[in-house]
DNA sequence: GGTTAATATCGCGTATTGTTATGTCGGGTG
DNA sequence: CACCCGACATAACAATACGCGATATTAACC
């Protein structure tokens, strides 16, 4: 049996008449002989009590009638079902992000989606880049924001923007007197390399980043101290012990604030890229895929109103579908 | 959407797979596809999340499936509810029975109908002929045995048989010292019309035609006592205050017990036809057809029995459908 | 880099579905 | 009582959908 037969059926009852639905059907009346005969011939039972008065079910087709309604409501109800979640996408949506980026993207982010799309919960993971990228592979997020391009892995990821970032030092001169470039001027990176830094471990994407950068420039850098936090770095600078290397975006607080100085540094920038990164083999529930098409947006918002440092507003390339 | 592409469409999903489902499903793969994509058309998001290695649903796709699956196993549902009840009908069935032949019929009607539709509830009410047809035609009972033949009315009777109705008169002798003819003769009417008769009153069917008979025969009937109830005529004809005419079986008991005897009329049989009545215009419950269609084989089979004392078994000819 | 195995696309034949025209049957009406 | 009208049934034909086979495309695997 099919559900046309079954709106037939139903429509054909409801009228009292196989004339009267077939106006209604917007169909010829023949064609309702045709459907009533058949599924008659398929149940093996009268459905209908032909009369010239019109037509009234049989008990057979009472019982039709009953299961019709329900089915047909059924299916009118599914495709309610699976339109309403298309546009207005709810469920859990996990997302990770590296300390910096959760500094300037999280409270924005989880403002701007409860607002958008009210039926999402997002749950916000911070890690370092590598640890977030992890999670990523073991699927115990949905999204991540990293600061490498992947792809490959069952995993695609879409440039947001690259950071530039920047040098920095504390306000009040280092604890070891070692003098500091002068407010505002530009430095190389020869030339700061020499002072004492601060600098994530050997492990970290930024670490990794400054040591190209460094051996590129041809110039040793002094590490003073390793610290896998970026708190603890800008404390620590800000107490005086070295300088450091972070985005714009996450000193300038501090910077504001008078307790860290920043300078630009001259010759080839030091920038890295910042992706979002979504699984490209596993099928993604809307509320994943509009969390994944919104974040973009309100980054670009960010960047347009200053409040990230970042510059450089890449095309998209991250598959969607 | 259609029940064929929701099978579709669980067979994929079940399968994993396209071409998998294609071989389980007869048909070629690319009408998946075109199925397929059909749907997803329709409603406007992504249903199947296909991969070199296969295919899994979506979330919009699981939706669809959990709801697919519940509609495709409601049709079944469905169709085995009705032919379930097409082969065992169940359900009430109201019979009205005039007394003479309730007290025949009902008895092996409800044990035989009990063992062959266990499904079936049977309700007799017994009245005399005249009620029982106008609850035929109030709807009040579904099958109706008359000693009528009824058409138009949105009434349509079977002939079951015809009963041949005995003269019959108290085993003792009559209360007045009237004799009463020998046992085992043949009487005419014009004979015993003078004898003390027990009859019904004037608008009961067995009176009338009784009177018919008495005045195409041109005699005048001694109608000593007037009662509307078959077991008081009998009882009062046993107790010797005059003779009657009814149906030969329904006197058979007491002629056996010795309290009445019994004359075969000479001339004309008096006969009367039973009837079986259905209503046309409503659609009948398959419970009612059921009976509807038994009754006659049960009759059949009482008559061949000699446990009705009618005769005379007539071709059918109440419109069945 | 070729092979394999999966889905997508295309063109065509056929079966299903719907339409128009006509037939049949009952009921109501002059 | 004949007539007409309204309602369903039937038949021949047209449009659409469906399925098939061949082939293209893609990603994974060796």
């Amino acid at each position: 049996m099919d559900v046309r037969q079954l709106r037939y059926f139903i429509a054909i009852v409801e009228q009292g008449s196989f004339s009267r639905a077939a106006t209604v059907l917007r169909i010829a009346q023949p064609a309702l002989s045709l459907h009533v005969r058949n599924m008659e011939a398929h149940l093996g039972a009268p459905l209908l009590f032909r009369s010239p008065k019109g037509a009234v079910p049989t008990e057979a087709g009472e019982i039709l009638l009953r299961n019709a309604r329900i089915i047909v409501e059924q299916l009118a109800i599914t495709e309610e079902e699976i339109r309403s979640n298309e546009s207005d996408p709810r469920g859990l949506v996990r997302l990770g992000l590296p300390g910096t980026i959760s500094e300037i993207l999280s409270v924005p982010l989880i403002t701007a989606a409860r607002q958008r799309y009210p039926g999402i919960q997002l749950r916000i993971a911070e890690a370092m880049s590598g640890f977030v990228l992890e999670w990523m592979r073991d699927a115990r997020i949905d999204l991540a924001v990293i600061y490498r391009k992947v792809s490959g892995d069952g995993l695609s990821t879409e440039e947001l923007l690259e950071e530039e970032l920047a040098f920095f030092g504390p306000a009040g001169g280092l604890n070891d007197g070692e003098t500091l470039p002068a407010p505002g001027t530009r430095v190389s990176l020869a030339g700061v390399a020499g002072l004492p830094l601060i600098v994530p471990g050997e492990d970290h994407g930024l670490r990794l980043l400054l040591d190209h950068h460094a051996e590129v420039a041809g110039v040793d850098m002094n590490v003073a101290i390793e610290v896998d936090s970026y708190t603890n770095i800008k404390k620590l600078v800000a107490a005086g012990f070295g300088c450091s290397v972070l985005p714009l975006h996450s000193i300038s607080g501090e910077v504001a604030e008078g307790a860290l100085q920043s300078w630009t540094i001259d010759g080839p920038p030091i920038r890295r890229p910042v992706h979002l990164a979504c699984s490209v083999e596993r099928p993604m529930t809307n509320a994943v895929a509009a969390i994944r098409d919104f974040i973009p947006e309100l980054v670009r918002d960010l960047a347009r109103e200053g409040a990230w440092g970042g510059v450089s507003e890449p095309a998209a390339d991250c598959e969607k579908g």
